[in-house]
RNA sequence: CGGGGUAUAGCGUAGUCCGGUUAGCGCGCCUGCUUUGGGAGCAGGAGGUCGCAGGUUCGAAUCCUGCUACCCCGACCA
C-alpha cells in the first residue's frame, strides 16, 4: 500500500495534519487561520450536530439565533469576561468601501466609520443577556432554555485544523433560572449530556470535572469540563458547561419579580461544544492507515465496492450490488455503492480506509456465483465472507461491535496512560517522557498551579467530580491536600 | 509580538552558492489501448507572470533593495 500519511510514531502533529487533508475533512483557506470544512468533514459535523440537537431538545431546550456582531460597549459590562476575551477579538470599524482614487482596487471609506465599533462574537453571553433583559420580568418567564448553533471568531495566534482556528462552528446554550440550585442543576445536566455524547456516540471516554480558578471561563463561578486523552498523551478539553451565577444578570441588570413578591437577579448557565470535537474524534481513534470513525457518527457507515472485469461482468455485479445497497439502505444504514468505473477496487479500498468507513463490502464474480460477499471492518482490518442472505443483521451487529470495540480500545489506552503520583520527581518524569493523565495532590493555590505549568507545561485539566477524598500532600509544596486533581499537557 | 525558515505547474520538489540554450523530475490531470479480488501498465498530451515591485546586467528563477504571504519554535487559547 502506498504510504500517504506520516506515521504517528514519526511525527504525531504531521500525522494529524496529513490525515485531515487526505481524508478530505478540511483544508486551510486563503484566510489566515480559517479553514474550509469540506463536504466529508461537514457531513461528520452534521451527524454530531443532529445527535446533540436531539439531546438538547430532549432536555427541554429550543434553538434560536442571535447576531454575529456585538456592540463594543456590551463587552465592557462584565469585567472578567472582557479580560478573558479582549485579546482575541475581531472588530468591525467601518461599513463601506470605495474605489482607490490612486489606482486599482478598493479601500476602506474613512467617512464610513461606525459610531460604535462592533465585535465579531467570540461567544454570545453579552448580546444574549442584553436581550434576556427584555424577555424576563417575572418568575413566570423563567426558565429560559435556549441554544444556538453558530460560528464564532477568536483571533488565535497559532491555529490548527479543527483544534484551534480563528473562526469555528459551535453550539452555545444559554439558560436563565429563578434559583441558584436550578442553574447548578442545569450546568450539571449539560456536562452529563456532553459526557454521554462523547462516550456513547464518539466512543471516546472522558473525565468530568470542574476547572480551577485559573482555567475557568471568563465570567463563570464554576466551569465543568470533559477531558479526553489523545493518543499522543495530551489532553483535549472537549466540552464545557458553566455556572455563571448572577454575574451576567447583574452586568445587564436582569431582575425578575419572585413568587414571594421580591425582586432578584436571574441565575445563568452557558455550555458549548465546537468543531473541535472532530479533532478529538480523529486523535482518539485513528491509525497510520487513516481515520477510524465510530459507526454512530460515520457519514458513510457501509461502502459497497464492486469488483469486475469488462462490461458484461460489470452489469451482473452492479445488479447484485444494487440489490445489496437497497436492502441495507432500507434498514436505515448510511450505505454507499461506489459505482465509479474510473478507479480500481484496490484504490477504493485504500481510499475508504483513509476516510474511516467502518464497514466495507466487496462483491465480485466469485461472490455472485456463491451468493456471498466479503465484509471487512476498519477497526481491526478483519475480513470475512458472509452469505448475502441475512447480511443486514450481520452488518448491524458488526456496526455495534465496532462502536464498542473502539470505545474499549480508547478506554484501555487511557487506563494504560493514567498514573497516580506522589512525588514531583515522578510527576516530571511521566509528564516529560510519555505524557498521559496524572492524578496528584495539589495544595489548591494558583501559585503552585502556575509554577508547575511553567516547569513542566502540564496544567490541571480538572478536579474530577468523582474523585474520592484522600489525605495527601501537594506534590509541589508539600502542603496538605484532601483530593487528587488531574494533570496533563493539553491542546 | 520575539526567534528561525521557505516561496519554482493542482501537489511535492531540482536548479539559486558560481547569472548564459526551450526551467528539469515525481505524483496528479487529459487522450487511447490493455487492465480490474489491495493504491494498474504502456504510449501520447496539456499545464509555469520562477511570491510581488523595483534595480544591476548584453542577458536574472539565480545578484541587490523593498514589500507580501506562508511554515516551524515561543508567549495566548474551545
Amino acid at each position: 500500500m502506498a504510504k500517504v500519511l506520516t506515521k504517528r510514531s514519526e511525527n504525531y502533529a504531521q500525522w494529524y495534519n496529513d490525515l485531515v487533508l487526505k481524508a478530505d475533512l478540511a483544508e486551510n483557506s486563503s484566510v489566515r487561520g480559517s479553514m474550509v470544512i469540506k463536504p466529508y468533514g461537514y457531513a461528520l459535523w452534521e451527524k454530531i450536530q443532529s445527535q446533540l440537537d436531539k439531546m438538547f431538545k430532549d432536555t427541554g431546550h429550543s434553538n434560536a439565533y442571535f447576531p454575529l456582531f456585538i456592540p463594543k460597549s456590551f463587552f465592557s459590562k462584565e469585567a472578567s469576561h472582557v479580560e478573558g476575551f479582549a485579546k482575541e477579538c475581531a472588530i468591525v470599524t467601518h461599513y463601506r468601501l470605495k474605489n482607490d482614487p490612486d489606482g486599482k482596487g478598493v479601500i476602506v471609506d474613512k467617512d464610513a466609520k461606525l459610531e460604535e465599533e462592533l465585535i465579531v462574537r467570540p461567544t454570545s453571553e453579552t448580546i444574549i443577556w442584553s436581550t434576556y433583559k427584555n424577555w424576563i420580568q417575572s418568575y413566570r418567564d423563567l426558565p429560559i432554555l435556549v441554544n444556538q448553533w453558530a460560528n464564532v471568531v477568536r483571533w488565535e495566534m497559532r491555529t490548527r485544523l479543527f483544534l484551534r482556528t480563528a473562526e469555528f462552528l459551535w453550539q452555545e446554550g444559554h439558560t436563565a433560572h429563578a434559583t441558584k440550585q436550578e442553574a447548578i442543576d442545569e450546568t450539571n445536566q449539560m456536562i452529563d449530556v456532553y459526557s454521554k455524547f462523547a462516550s456513547e456516540w464518539m466512543a471516546m471516554p472522558v473525565i468530568i470535572g470542574s476547572k480551577t480558578e485559573t482555567e475557568r471561563f471568563a465570567g463563570a463561578l464554576e466551569t465543568y469540563t470533559i477531558e479526553a486523552l489523545m493518543q499522543d498523551g495530551k489532553a483535549l478539553q472537549s466540552g464545557t458547561s458553566h455556572f455563571l451565577g448572577q454575574n451576567f444578570a447583574k452586568a445587564f441588570d436582569v431582575k425578575f419579580a419572585t413568587k414571594e413578591g421580591g425582586l432578584d437577579y436571574v441565575w445563568a448557565t452557558s455550555w458549548g461544544v465546537s468543531t473541535r470535537l472532530i479533532g478529538a474524534l480523529i486523535m482518539a481513534h485513528s491509525d497510520d492507515n487513516g481515520l477510524v470513525l465510530p459507526p454512530k457518527l460515520a457519514p458513510i457507515q457501509v461502502v459497497i465496492v464492486p469488483i469486475y472485469k469488462g462490461k458484461d461482468e460489470m452489469e451482473t455485479i452492479f445488479q447484485a450490488g444494487d440489490k445489496l445497497y437497497n436492502e441495507i439502505k432500507a434498514a436505515g444504514i448510511d450505505v454507499k455503492f461506489d459505482s465509479r468505473d474510473t478507479h480500481k477496487p484496490g484504490y477504493k479500498f485504500a481510499e475508504y480506509e483513509l476516510k474511516g468507513v467502518p464497514v466495507r463490502i466487496a462483491i465480485g464474480p466469485r461472490d455472485v456465483a456463491n451468493g456471498t460477499v466479503e465484509v471487512a471492518r476498519r477497526d481491526t482490518f478483519e475480513k470475512k465472507v458472509y452469505s448475502q442472505e441475512g447480511i443486514v443483521d450481520v452488518i448491524n451487529s458488526l456496526l455495534d461491535d465496532i462502536q464498542k470495540n473502539i470505545y474499549n480500545k480508547a478506554l484501555k489506552f487511557r487506563g494504560e496512560n493514567t498514573y497516580k503520583v506522589d512525588s514531583y520527581e515522578e510527576f516530571k518524569e511521566i509528564i516529560g517522557d510519555k505524557g498521559g493523565f496524572v492524578y496528584a495532590h495539589w495544595d489548591g493555590t494558583a501559585e503552585t498551579e502556575l509554577k508547575i505549568k511553567e516547569e513542566t507545561k502540564a496544567t490541571i485539566r480538572c478536579i474530577p467530580i468523582d474523585s474520592e477524598e484522600e489525605e495527601g500532600f501537594c506534590i509541589f509544596s508539600g502542603k496538605p491536600s484532601k483530593r487528587r486533581v488531574l494533570f496533563a499537557k493539553a491542546y
